[in-house]
DNA sequence: GCACAACTCTGTACGACGTACGGGATTTGG
DNA sequence: CCAAATCCCGTACGTCGTACAGAGTTGTGC
């Protein structure tokens, strides 16, 4: 019962949009002053996306919001793909640079469980994706600081440039579909539970979706069902995976360093 | 340079849905014969989304390759969001059953290369979110055949739940930005390597973004660039993280296994 | 002091989207 | 044979991003 769609971009000029993630502009001023700027543009759609989803951002409402009328955003910001892209390197400059000597599997564990914290307060980031990445300062030292985490502990480049997309991805995956799950929640009104006391009566009544067809995933599924609602769960695949993903990695260090 | 929103759904009466995934209905038929099934619809949409991304399946367009108006589509299905769902379950059914007796990391390198190609066949699907998932036959079959592979290995069940979870994520995670990578080189006609030709000089006018200020990134960076376009590559993250993550699952059954 | 260029701001409009509504056409159960 | 059920579909509404053109405002060069 949901879905999700992507849209497309990314492939206009670099050019402006670069400028404008490292806040390099303004050399000739004529005309009349801006009433705002950049800056207020990004927190105004950050804010609205905070409250509910990244649907929420759409140029009318930021405007709106700011007590514009909706073209005039385009004079601080050349479309909307382009302001998603500020409100990602925007929103990683709450990101933490990690104690130094603190270890990898530290170091990393930290990140995750900063980057988790920050997902769950901006709960549209791991919904926006980002191939080709907004390459802000921000998105920068979030790269830099993951590879510190990993650096001189006998992995090669391209190892450590796949450990920390590993955990990373791990960390969005998980943080995304926890989120997801909540938003499920309160956009339909009913919880996990209720929703499948709907839903049973009605596979109950299909011979094929019988529980001795699929064994396995009538008891599984149910014991993984409670254990989710046991509301200490919704960190709970993010506390497993990270745990599996760095016991993974700990194996190829071993290696590495015998 | 790239943006996904979310749509939301899930708020409807589960029933219709339902009966559509497990093909139970027709039994009372007056009025005129219907010219299409509700399978015509979601091949349809299918054969449309294979050969783009998921935008591509509006109502609309399914309609016209199906030589129908709009709004007759809404006599075989709810609403877009149910075509989805009946999309995914459908493409669901590509997925085999890995042959018995395999031994869990076997079986579980089975079922994510399986789904790997699922996502290359369907560039569409790892797009498109299921939590509160598409309750089809075949999403059940492949969360079955899921679980079969970490059965009987010393988990739990929350944990059997949690180690599949983990990897077909990994697969999902991977598959989507290995083919959102291509499909930016598709859509904006440039290569990364192009891409950054453009953007490289426009970094270089900025002086916070020097590479002093980001050592590992730039040689990290570059490294790994460098390998991704070597065209091996785009299984690389995947391969590297399935390792990773059956390495670690190995140390969790080993521990409840001495 | 003045004209003009550069800039900000905005109203209107276009083509997409999902889908609500209502009506005409068709088939069949009674 | 009629009425109910079911189909197909034209029209319309509210949403979106944003192209375009014009009006108002400011600084610069003379």
């Amino acid at each position: 019962m949901s879905g999700v769609s992507t849209e497309e971009n990314g492939g206009g000029d670099p050019r402006r949009a670069i400028e404008l993630l490292w806040g390099v502009s303004a050399l000739p001023r004529r005309g009349p002053k801006p009433k705002l700027t950049t800056a207020d543009v990004v927190r105004a759609a950050i804010t609205l996306a905070d409250a509910g989803t990244i649907d929420a951002v759409t140029i009318r409402h930021v405007a709106e919001h700011l007590g514009v009328a909706a073209m005039s955003l385009y004079t601080y910001v050349p479309g909307r793909a382009e302001l998603l892209d500020l409100m990602i390197d925007h929103v990683h400059g709450e990101l933490a640079a990690p104690e130094p000597d603190l270890g990898w599997r530290a170091a990393l564990t930290a990140i995750a469980e900063d980057q988790w914290a920050l997902f769950h307060r901006h709960p549209w980031l791991p919904q926006v994706a980002t191939s080709r990445s907004a390459l802000g300062p921000n998105s920068f030292a979030k790269y830099e600081n993951e590879l510190r985490a990993v650096e001189g502990i006998g992995l090669d480049d391209v190892e450590m440039d796949a450990a920390v997309a590993l955990v990373t991805g791990l960390v969005r995956t998980t943080a995304r579909s926890s989120l997801e799950a909540a938003r499920l929640v309160r956009s339909s009104g009913m919880t996990d539970a209720q929703w499948w006391e709907r839903a049973a009566p009605v596979l109950a009544g299909i011979p094929a979706a019988d529980a001795a067809h699929y064994p396995l995933s009538s008891r599984v599924g149910q014991a993984a069902g409670e254990f989710h609602n046991a509301a200490e769960d919704p960190a709970h695949a993010f506390r497993f995976g990270l745990a599996r993903v760095l016991d993974g990695i700990e194996v190829l260090v071993s290696e590495r360093q015998p």
